[in-house]
DNA sequence: CGCCTTAGCCAAAGCGCTTTGAGTTCCATC
DNA sequence: GATGGAACTCAAAGCGCTTTGGCTAAGGCG
């Protein structure tokens, strides 16, 4: 069923049907009326690939995912996201498009999703420090939202992002606070921006209270499981072990717990753990108690928002870059406690 | 930069530009490398929506999502899936399209994506027993395979699936081999079709051994950590313990190991675990040594496959359905040892 | 009563591509 | 020297929709 048989059927023209389903109001209520039941009877939908054709709109977000060669990207925080930015879409009636870049051709590939029409903005993912994604497509001219920020990156653009910085200065300060003095960091990969705020915020809150960072408490690595482990237990069997760590992820802070009991120690107890919680939903950090202590940042949350952002931004082209950060909230689980000599 | 401009550019037809980078036989050599070197020079790409619309292909594979209010069912696992699968659409050309479909308006969902034509199949995830969405396509006409299988479906259809049963049985018979004859069962939400044909693994291996399975020591659910937790803490609690436990997923069996600890026992010595892994990028079971002895079956590689399944269907229309099942490797890692009394 | 608006509808052009059907040119063949 | 075929190339139609620029009929105004 296609415009052409449904206004046959109506025994009107084309463009009365298109225009009474499409809310212009050149077409009398009744018509439209009688136009939109006969929609639904017949099933019609209209074909999304000719009406981009003929409006220049594709009616669809396109979703870049870097696919490195080097690590893991095509994280477990996608899913929820895309459910989250999924719920936005829907609404508005847009299409969700994966595209998966390796880093090779990074260039190429957005400049093909531009020159392709299939997409009528972007939603950039993992943003690098000074990513160099970001000037290419404001050159492009392709409305994008970035969800995390590029450091060292001076011209504006739009995106949405965790507050990282203050989020682990938090969680660093709450655990000084509890007379933690030697503080080991799992981080995620420093080339990621979200890591690197994330080092800087741990940073500051140290030196804030006059201690300086340790280089030996400080790791850079992707966020398995394994990688908690091993960092937690070699930290723990170092000289002057840390009594506290700050994880970049759920799955890490698994691993710590891990290297905790092996140790013979009890988290909470001996040693505190505060992790950094996107709050996904296959993870569920405990339900009723929380099982860590964590910064929590909905990552659904954010992608929904994102979603909002980009279609605005669509919506109104020449539009100014929209910015947002959203402050991770500090949840108190059984993972801390006072620091114990 | 259109094919207009480009052929005006070259000054020959559009008709024969088309030709040209289509690898149609009616022009000649020299035409052709002049024109594919013109269209690299001018960054030409084709826009995609109108090659749909001329060709009634769109290029496009859709992914549905159900993203119930149930469940999660926006799950880690996609990521990994849809990062295999871009690579076998990528070769061919095609892009990705995600659907998130609740449960309420199914049927219409997926009718409205065939009227839409924005994509040339799809693969469908999640499916449940008896999925109602397999004789809908299999109505439809829109070419699919189903990522998993859906039992009680007598039409024949296209899937890709690991044995899921067969991996438990081994898995179950593994740990009886070792003397473990209290076998906690921690599963998946069971009218997930997986998730049943792994029970009905895991009780053949029983039965087949003489052993009625204990309805105390079966448990079905939502695979997070807590709940792997909480199951085996209850387990563990109750008369007549299990020595071993049979996990659903790396997540849920990381629940479990900590329930085991906390029970002040050691996995691998005191009680075995094993667990199915999906081979997820982000989880890593171990490095070197796996952590959990796991039925293993790579997500990343069933993307791979199912898309290349799907992309012959498309090619080759009439094509009589296509199956494939994937065995899961039994990885022995140091979670599982002899039972001890 | 004639004129102007306005509401309501329509025919046709156009979005960027493919593909059909039709040349045109050139060369080998009879 | 006509004839046929191969090798190229092209103009134009068509994919399903939106949108421009009318047109007609009904109602409002002086």
């Amino acid at each position: 069923m296609n415009l052409k048989q449904l206004s046959e059927h109506l025994k009107l023209s084309q463009t009365t049907v298109s225009r009474a389903l499409n809310g212009y109001p050149e077409v009398s209520e009744a018509t439209r009326q009688r136009v939109m039941q006969a929609a639904r009877d017949l099933h019609y939908s209209p074909n999304l690939r000719a009406k981009g054709l003929a409006t220049g709109r594709a009616q669809a977000i396109g979703h870049v995912l870097p696919i490195s060669t080097q690590h893991e990207m095509v994280n477990p925080i996608f899913g929820d996201f895309i459910s989250g930015a999924g719920q936005a879409y829907a609404r508005a009636g847009y299409e969700i498009v994966i595209s998966l870049v390796g880093d090779d051709d990074e260039e190429a590939a957005y400049r093909n999703i531009r020159l392709r029409g299939s997409v009528d903005g972007i939603i950039v993912h993992g943003p690098r420090m000074k990513d160099p994604r970001i000037p290419l497509l404001t050159e492009l001219g392709l409305p994008f939202v970035v969800h995390g920020r590029a450091s060292q990156i001076d011209t504006p653009y739009s995106w949405l992002d965790t507050n990282n910085l203050r989020a682990f200065t938090r969680a660093t300060e709450f655990l000084l606070d509890l007379g933690h003095r030697r503080i080991g960091l799992i981080n995620g990969l420093e080339f990621m921006d979200f890591a690197f705020r994330r080092r800087e915020g741990y940073v500051a809150a140290l030196t804030g209270r006059g201690l300086a960072p340790d280089p030996a408490l400080m790791r850079s690595g992707e966020m398995t499981e394994v990688y908690g482990f091993r960092s937690a237990q070699e930290m723990l069997a170092g000289p002057d072990a840390p009594t506290a760590f700050l994880a970049s992820s759920m799955i890490a802070a698994l691993g710590v717990r891990r290297a905790i009991h092996a140790a013979g120690l009890e988290m909470g107890r001996d040693v505190s753990v505060i992790t950094h919680d996107d709050d996904l939903g296959y993870l569920g950090n405990g339900q009723d108690v929380p099982l860590f202590t964590a910064t929590r940042s909905s990552v659904r949350a954010a992608g929904t928002r994102a979603a909002e952002m980009l279609l605005q931004l669509i919506r109104e082209p020449g539009h100014p870059p929209l910015t947002q950060m959203m402050e991770a909230e500090l949840i108190i689980g059984s993972s801390t406690g006072p620091a114990r000599r």
